[in-house]
DNA sequence: TGTCAATATGCGAATATTCTAATATAGTAC
DNA sequence: GTACTATATTAGAATATTCGCATATTGACA
C-alpha cells in the first residue's frame, strides 16, 4: 500500500520530468489552452506535443474538453499547480545550483560527478 | 532563460520520479539517515540505494554529512519536503485514479492507453 | 460527397535509465 | 600493517523514453 503510493507519486513527478511537459504544465496552470496554442507557446511541433499531452493524460494530469476542431486541455487538480508553484520556488532559492546542474548536463557529466562525490 | 528554469525543474522531477527515490525523499523529509539505515527503511539493497543518492545528489536535492564510518543524509531544503506533502495531498485526493493508473500499469499499457484516449 | 484543419497514433533509431553483481574507497579497530 | 564495516563506483544487459516522420482520425464546411 504505501509502495503503491509511491509508485503513483513517482509516475506524477516522472510525467513531468520533462522541460516540455513543465512548459505545458505551466501553460495550463494559467488557463485551458488547445493543442496547437499549447504547440505555438511551447515551440515544440504538434506530433511532438500530443505525445507529451498522452504522457500527461495518461497518468490523469490533464482533462480535455472539445470545441469544434480543436481540444481545450486543462490541469485536472489545482494542487498541480500548487507543486509547480513550490518548484518555482525552490528554482529562484537555488538559481546558482540552477546554473551549476545545467552547465555540468551540458558538458560529459563524468567529471561533473566526481566532484559531487561527498 | 525561461527554458533553463524549465530544465531544471523537470530535472528535480525526474529525479523524484522513481518509486525508490520517492521513498528515500520521505525518509529524509522525516530527518536525517544513514545510507544503511535508508537500505532497510525502504527495503533495496545498498549498492542500489547508493546509485538513487547518487541521483539526488547530482540535482543537489540531498546533503550529506560523516559521522565516522557512516554518511548521513538530509534533505537540502524544507521546499523539497513541502513538495512531497503537495503531492500525499494530491494522492488522497485522487486514490481511485491512482489505483487505475497502478493497474493499468501491471498490464500491458496498450489496451488502457485506447480507453483514455478523449 | 470531397477537402481542409486540428489532433492523435504508429514506427524506428538514438539515447537514457534501471538493476544486479563485482569491485573500489575510506574509516575504525586491533 | 590486517580485518571489518560502510559507502561509492563500474560494467553490462535489459528496458524505457524521446524525437521526427508518416499516417490515421475527427470535425467543419462547401
Amino acid at each position: 500500500m504505501l509502495d503503491s503510493m509511491r509508485q503513483f507519486k513517482a509516475g506524477v513527478f516522472q510525467a513531468l520530468g520533462h522541460p516540455t511537459r513543465v512548459a505545458i504544465a505551466e501553460c495550463l496552470s494559467r488557463g485551458e489552452m488547445s493543442v496547437s496554442g499549447l504547440s505555438e507557446a511551447v515551440g515544440v511541433e504538434q506530433s511532438n506535443v500530443s505525445q507529451h499531452l498522452a504522457v500527461l493524460r495518461n497518468k490523469y494530469l490533464v482533462e480535455t474538453r472539445k470545441d469544434g476542431n480543436q481540444i481545450f486541455y486543462r490541469l485536472r487538480d489545482p494542487l498541480l499547480a500548487d507543486v509547480l508553484e513550490k518548484m518555482r520556488q525552490y528554482f529562484f532559492a537555488h538559481m546558482n545550483e540552477a546554473m551549476e546542474v545545467l552547465r555540468e548536463e551540458q558538458n560529459g557529466a563524468a567529471n561533473a560527478i566526481q566532484e559531487k562525490t561527498p
